[in-house]
RNA sequence: UCCUCGGUAGCUCAACGGUGGAGCGAGCGGCUGUUAACCGCUAGGUUGUUGGUUCGAAUCCAACCCGGGGAGCCA
């Protein structure tokens, strides 16, 4: 017997014989001497039609047993349809059953449902259209961001899980202790770290930027793409608790080639997806938001814009609509400046450099005049920002003043500092949000729905 | 964490102080190369939880729990 995947099947000609095909069954239309089901196996976005006799063994058996969810093999015969919604079927010689779901409780209907109720069957959901077409793209999206540093020879860097280094201003951390919770052993009042598992206070990371930057100042260009975890109270749709983060970290490279390899990162991602998940990428075209594709046509073409802090304040300052928030220099630009800015004035990816220093983190590059910082923002219309970078301060006396203006303590980051006491190079980098990125190709309103098991706060079922 | 809207049948919603309904889904029957199938019938509910106001509460009030949207923080 021939066992082939619905998207090998759906490719090929009719009046082929022996075939196996496994999967779910999606719906049924039944009658009195033969009847349709619709399987999906998940190997792509379409269904299989089989249809099916009461020639074949135990046709009023199965016409009751196969409702929707139902996990089945099926042998038979590929050939041309009569009917007009696909080009071939698979005519059933035999139909086994290999687990039954009850209709009375199944809770996927062949119907339309709500993506707030299908994060409450979190372990059902990939069998529905959108999710597992967002469970695809997300696997290509992967790969796209792995050729693409490969192809130009970034080295693939897997920075550390459990770290005691707080990236700080990169969000809080979530702490991960052995100690017993109901009676920590204590030191003159406070937590007895010497005593925990590392012998010191640890957390989860929040960013592998800065064991990225080690790598980099040995082996020139790497990257990390792994999860990421912060225990922010933040509840929006573009925020999670746990989720994936691409960094690419470049030695001998400065804000302006920073700039560069960001946007050719975005623009090589989108027409990869374009390409290798046309089928998915129809879907969501059609049914979740009619505009994702030309948008990604459209920005894999088009230049982006790359304008400074000042020059962002100036244009909005001088826009005709009126914002909730002022806008004023030294200020944080907020969530609706960005949107007028990506989806009014430039209507494509804007990059944002030069910040004020203090709104941005310490280990980014002051610049000359002493006021701002080689940050890089890059905004995208609807969803605001999917990448922030910098050109980092490869300076090691304006390091450490940084380091002290800011009152942190210089002894926490002796290696870091060491980078720049040792061989320092100027070196940039950015993180990508990869979830940010999977919701953007997709059009997805939720982040919750392009992750598998979104971890938010209050919610970590499944 | 703040603001805001909501929680009623398996799902999506209506009823807005006076005996809780519809569509879809499900079950049963019928019909047709069907494909958002179609037609008929049936079942399905302590209205998120607890307390309060009232002769009477899904409806008004309070607290809590859960969810959506927005904000902040950020990726």
């Amino acid at each position: 017997m021939n066992q082939k995947s619905i998207k090998a099947l759906l490719g090929m000609k009719a009046d082929q014989q022996d075939i196996v095909v496994k999967g779910w069954v999606r719906t049924k239309r039944e009658s009195k001497t033969f009847s349709f089901l619709e399987i999906n196996d998940g190997s792509c976005l379409s269904n299989l039609q089989v249809i099916f006799d009461q020639n074949i063994p135990e046709y009023a058996n199965l016409t009751v047993k196969l409702t929707t969810g139902t996990s089945v093999k099926v042998e038979g015969r590929l050939v041309s349809s009569q009917g007009g919604g696909q080009s071939v079927e698979l005519q059933a010689t035999l139909i086994a059953i290999y687990g039954l779901a009850d209709p009375e409780t199944y809770p996927l209907q062949k119907k339309r449902h709500s993506f707030e109720f299908l994060r409450d069957i979190a372990h059902l959901r990939p069998r529905t259209n959108t999710i597992s077409a967002v469970l695809r793209v997300r696997n290509a999206l992967s790969m796209a961001i792995h050729h693409f540093f490969q192809e130009r020879g970034f080295v693939y860097i897997h920075t550390p899980i459990i770290t005691s280094s707080d990236c700080e201003g990169s969000g809080e951390m979530f702490q991960v202790t052995t100690l017993p919770m109901d009676k920590v052993p204590l030191n003159a009042g406070k937590v007895d770290y010497t005593r925990d598992f590392f012998g010191k206070r640890t957390g989860l990371t929040v960013s592998g930027q800065l064991e990225g930057e080690i790598c980099a100042l040995a082996l020139g260009d790497i990257y990390t793409f792994g999860p990421t975890f912060r225990a922010e109270h933040s509840n929006t749709a573009r925020h999670l608790a746990e989720f994936w983060m691409v960094e690419p970290e470049m030695a001998f490279c400065d804000i302006a080639q920073n700039m560069d390899v960001a946007e050719a990162f975005l623009k090589y991602i989108f027409a990869y997806v374009l390409e290798h998940c046309q089928e998915d990428m129809a879907f969501f075209n059609h049914w979740v938001d009619k505009t994702v594709i030309r948008t990604l046509e459209h920005i894999s073409q088009e230049k982006f814009e790359r304008i400074t802090y000042t020059e962002a304040v100036k244009k909005l300052a001088a826009a005709k609509i009126e914002f909730e928030f002022p806008v004023a220099w030294g200020k944080d630009l907020q969530s609706e400046h960005e949107k007028y800015l990506t989806e009014q004035v430039y209507k494509k990816p804007v990059m944002i450099t030069d910040y004020p220093k203090t709104s941005k983190a310490f280990y980014m590059k002051m610049n000359a005049d002493d006021k701002t910082v080689r940050a890089l923002d890059v905004l995208v219309p609807r969803l605001g920002e999917i990448i922030g970078g910098s050109e980092r301060e490869n300076d090691y006396e304006q390091l450490l003043n940084r380091i002290k203006s800011l009152n942190l303590n210089p002894a926490d980051y002796h290696w870091y500092l060491d980078l720049r006491r040792y061989g320092s190079v100027p070196h940039a980098g950015f993180g990508l949000g990869f979830e940010r990125l999977v919701q953007f190709v997709t059009g997805m309103q939720n982040i919750r729905d392009v992750i598998p098991f979104p971890r938010t706060h209050g919610s970590a079922a499944f």
